[in-house]
DNA sequence: TTGAAAGCGCTAACAA
DNA sequence: TTGTTAGCGCTTTCAA
């Protein structure tokens, strides 16, 4: 690979010289200079070794992507499909600002923040992250970071100075929506499937909660349905939800991806689908788009999620402070037919 | 960011001695400078400055993920489930290996020469690649490269010198197999669905042929489904897919992903499956696992596959001569509900 | 408008 | 066993 230097040398002028065409910074310089170097540069298909620009200038266009995983996790969480959506949107808005996407993986924020300090990363995509978490990484960190679907509380964003900035939902009323519902259609006995009660699952169980105490129907620990979602757990918890799911008539699912697990284990196990069980998902992924009977469930659009995330993380980078520090993304009820009315 | 120098100065030591120890370059050290150091750069969690070290020993720790895609395609690549899940298992290699993964995302093979060369990338995987383009891509990197789902002329394998790789797939026979059956099972008009008849699906399609041969079926155009992937022409296409499907009695698909959208198009348009058609797939992705009726299909390992390029890919990087230049993974039929036997 | 020179943080050849 | 020094390719300050 041609250097800067090399090229300088053949056509008998400056590294800076040459360094000054390629950066742009054409006021400096004569036009037929600049065009002599244009006309090498593509000549000889010069590219830039990014590390060493990188090195020179303290930055490294990457935009790190950080997403917390459990050790043995029952598939890889890119399989699944609201990542992986959401990680579609947030690529393509990467890629079109000419930064490069680096994804960190890992149940560790010390080993994360190992990452990001050695790549130098511009600019950080958090994914429900837990309350301290997100701060740990923010007060090492110190540049530029976007949250994703994470809760935090109010005396965790005062320590932020200002630069706290999270895409949410509404996921509490998207799950009181869906609940009602359920009410509406007959159904009272309602479990409640996740396998982590916590940020957004804990929100979505507030409204769950909410739906149940408005109609005057009592909640009780029978109707927690939870999964251990790492690969030696899942069969048999996800088994178990089903089989204590028969002492119900519905179940809201904090995810599509569960929903349809959950579908499908009732098949095995003879229960119909809604005959036996109503199901609900959440999230309207591409897996609950195409299922059958085709679920019911509380729309988000995940990759305007990430697009969005994305953009505010680069106005940040650019330096505009954020209007606000969080922006609540609106959830909408579909019905399909994973929902059946009953007569109580 | 503390560097090797400042800890050299506290410590009154060069900055050679440190670096040594930082890499394992002990047997040059003594034990007590060792500890020495090692206590320090725990003390100010010293984080390496990787531009710094790359730029010095003119390598990455990169791996470049190629993803060859059109522009405008419906959904993002990412979401697609084959590729999330192959990523899944690429990704976990890498990040064992102590590598970071980047995407290079485009249309334009040019484009992914110069991030490739900008980034100075250790290693390259490349998915699906036309003929040219994976040597195109060899005769200017000249680094270690492994593909997956490539195939390529005999003449282009010998330009390779001896350093082509391909992780494959026993396509041909895959499908070969499902149409065989769907014509045990009584099916005559079979159609058969791609949108984009070349590489793999040109290897279906073969296998598809052959099985239509093998039992004195006709061949006809007329069996020919093709979506437009695009995202202006996907509905579009699909609906007209399932339409000309009504003249047939099933239809073998290149994708999982293709099949499951073939059978929602199929219960919007009232064709009933499989009782009016039956549907076969190919992949066994996590898509097709979940649909109802539960998808017949052509299995595959997809997120060993991914591994397993990537293990041979540090394999080359660790300076082995890869065995053979390419190691075909079976597939097997996998019959589930989408198929329906009929008498002819 | 152009160029010389220092420096980004690290590695590596060589000397001590 | 440790240290000196040059250099990786680029940017940037300052002088010409």
């Amino acid at each position: 690979m041609i250097t800067i230097k090399e090229i300088a040398n053949r056509l008998g002028m400056s590294p800076t010289t040459v360094s000054n065409v390629i950066r742009g910074k054409t006021g400096e310089v004569s036009p037929e200079t600049i065009a002599r170097v244009q006309k090498f540069l593509e000549e000889v298909e010069y590219v830039p070794n990014i590390n060493a620009r990188n090195l020179a200038q303290n930055q490294s266009k990457i935009i790190g992507v950080v997403l917390k995983t459990v050790e043995e996790r029952f598939t890889h969480i890119l399989a699944d499909a609201f990542v992986s959506e959401l990680l579609g949107g947030i690529e393509e808005e990467i890629r079109r600002a000419g930064y490069f996407m680096m994804l960190y993986i890992s149940d560790d924020i010390a080993e994360i923040l190992k990452y990001v300090a050695t790549w130098n990363v511009d600019g950080l995509l958090l994914f429900w992250m837990q309350d301290d978490d997100a701060l740990r990484i923010y007060k090492k960190y110190r540049k530029p970071v976007v949250c994703v679907d994470t809760y935090i509380k109010k005396e965790t964003i005062d320590q932020f100075e200002n630069s706290f900035v999270n895409i949410g939902l509404t996921d509490e009323q998207g799950s009181y929506d869906a609940v009602s519902y359920l009410i509406q259609a007959g159904h009272e006995r309602i479990g409640f499937l996740t396998d982590d009660l916590s940020g957004v699952d804990m929100e979505r169980f507030h409204g769950y909660r909410r739906a149940l105490a408005d109609n005057g129907i009592e909640y009780s620990d029978r109707y927690m349905l939870t999964f251990r979602s790492t690969k030696e757990d899942m069969e048999k918890t996800l088994k178990r939800a089903a089989e204590k799911a028969k002492k119900m008539t519905a179940v809201f699912c904090c995810s599509d991806t569960f929903a349809v697990m959950l579908m499908n284990e009732c098949f095995r196990q003879g229960i119909r689908v809604p005959e036996d069980l109503s199901i609900m998902g959440f999230d309207d992924s591409f897996t609950g788009k195409l299922c059958r009977p085709a679920l019911s469930t509380v729309h988000q659009d995940i990759a305007y999620k990430g697009e969005l995330a994305t953009k505010t993380l680069f106005g940040m980078i650019r330096g505009e402070r954020p209007k606000e520090n969080e922006v609540i993304l609106p959830t909408e009820l579909i019905i399909r037919e994973s929902i059946q009315k009953i007569s109580k």
